[in-house]
DNA sequence: GGCTTAAATAATCTTTTGATAATTATGAAT
DNA sequence: ATTCATAATTATCAAAAGATTATTTAAGCC
């Protein structure tokens, strides 16, 4: 039995400065800023992140982000949705099916952004937790990878390298060609970012070298995929 | 106030058959036990795995467990150290350096043999959590890759491709280029057991596809990375 | 078979953390 | 300035999960 039950400590504000004690936001803004902070921290710690620790970066207490997210995972699967989806822009669609321009140029220009968008620190370990997480976004990922860049990239292939082929669909063969660019790509982001290992090396001048490489492989190789 | 202490309900034993409640084992022969129940059940879920379940598949109770290892944290280090170092097969090293094969032949080989071992269902989650936990051991990991792996290959290219030239230290730009190839199925294998990317292709005629186009490409373009 | 050691268990503690209920106080409308 | 709807807080719950203590019991030894 407790003596007496242990009064709490008076809190001390966090904001002193200000007479307010708290600032009230229209409820898209806070819920806007909670999602913010929430991709924020979740790219950094990881999803077993803890709502206490979210709440205190954002200056707020832990029970208003229930106000707004019925539970974690919902605000979670939000900022699944957001890094997973929301991260292609519109442009590169034209960029890697742009006939005028050799594939090679478009492709280190197409991979030039995206390490800076999503092969990024800030985004590969929202990748990796939430596969290892098991959400079902990563098939929405893959994809769109796939209809996006995987695809595309087949089709430029063959109009290089084997034009006068009567090809038919795309087949698996054939993108599982193309992913092996893709994750070379990928594996060195997870190497950099999630294994930290430093090289001493001009990225872009990787990078072109990577798909020149790549790419003087598939003129030998990639007619052979015709059924 | 509880009226009475409520009484546990009598525990039903979970090995009812045999006349003893439980067997009494050798410390050593029970630490192996459960490391080896921890590698499978962590391999499986991941590192935010519950000790009452580990202890519930190995047979045991929970508290068991700390009567061996001191800490979760503890017994996971030991996990990702087995996993980590012990998983390169002796007989590898010889393979790899191996002139008398062509190297073609030495990688298909090797990597069917790395697929099997080390970037399989039973490991590659196990790979991840502990890059993302930021373990020590990434670390090592990464350095015995360089030299029992990386380097080597790049010795093997030079040999092929550019044998009269006249190169120095390995280079870090010629280690990425290998680490293309690395990088490549290793993200392959991310995407079918982490991602779970099901593809209708033939494994071994795309583990040499991806061989011959990385060397096909590697003559062309190995060379040039000699100073 | 009885004795003894320590392997193993049962019971329990404690901390962490997601979530809810009750209360306060902000800022727009009047 | 007062009112009032609701944004935000304080206080609290409840379950989960790592860890500890006290007790039981299996197996080697005489």
């Amino acid at each position: 039995m407790n003596p007496t039950p242990a009064k709490r400590k008076k809190s001390v504000s966090k904001k002193p400065a200000t007479g307010r004690l708290h600032t009230r936001l229209s409820p898209s803004a806070r819920r806007s800023l909670i999602l913010q902070g929430a991709i924020e921290y979740f790219a950094e710690v990881g999803f077993t992140g803890k709502t206490r620790e979210l709440s205190e970066r954002l200056g707020i207490t832990q029970p208003l982000l229930y106000r707004y997210f019925p539970s974690k995972e919902v605000l979670m699967e939000e900022v699944f949705e957001i890094v997973f989806l929301d991260s292609w822009r519109p442009g590169w669609d034209r960029l890697l099916s742009n006939q005028s321009i050799p594939l090679q140029e478009r492709l280190i220009e197409f991979y030039q952004d995206y390490f800076e968008d999503s092969f990024s620190k800030r985004w590969i370990r929202v990748y990796l937790y939430s596969g290892l997480a098991g959400t079902g976004l990563n098939h929405k990922y893959l994809k769109m990878i796939r209809q996006r860049l995987i695809d595309p990239v087949c089709l430029a292939l063959r109009a290089m390298y084997a034009p006068k082929k009567n090809w038919g669909a795309i087949s698996d063969d054939e993108r599982e060609f193309v992913w092996v660019l893709h994750g070379s790509f990928f594996a060195y982001a997870i190497r950099k970012y999630i294994f930290i290992h430093d090289t001493k090396i001009n990225f872009k001048e990787y990078l072109s070298r990577s798909i020149e490489n790549f790419l003087d492989g598939a003129k030998a190789n990639y007619p052979k995929l015709c059924p």
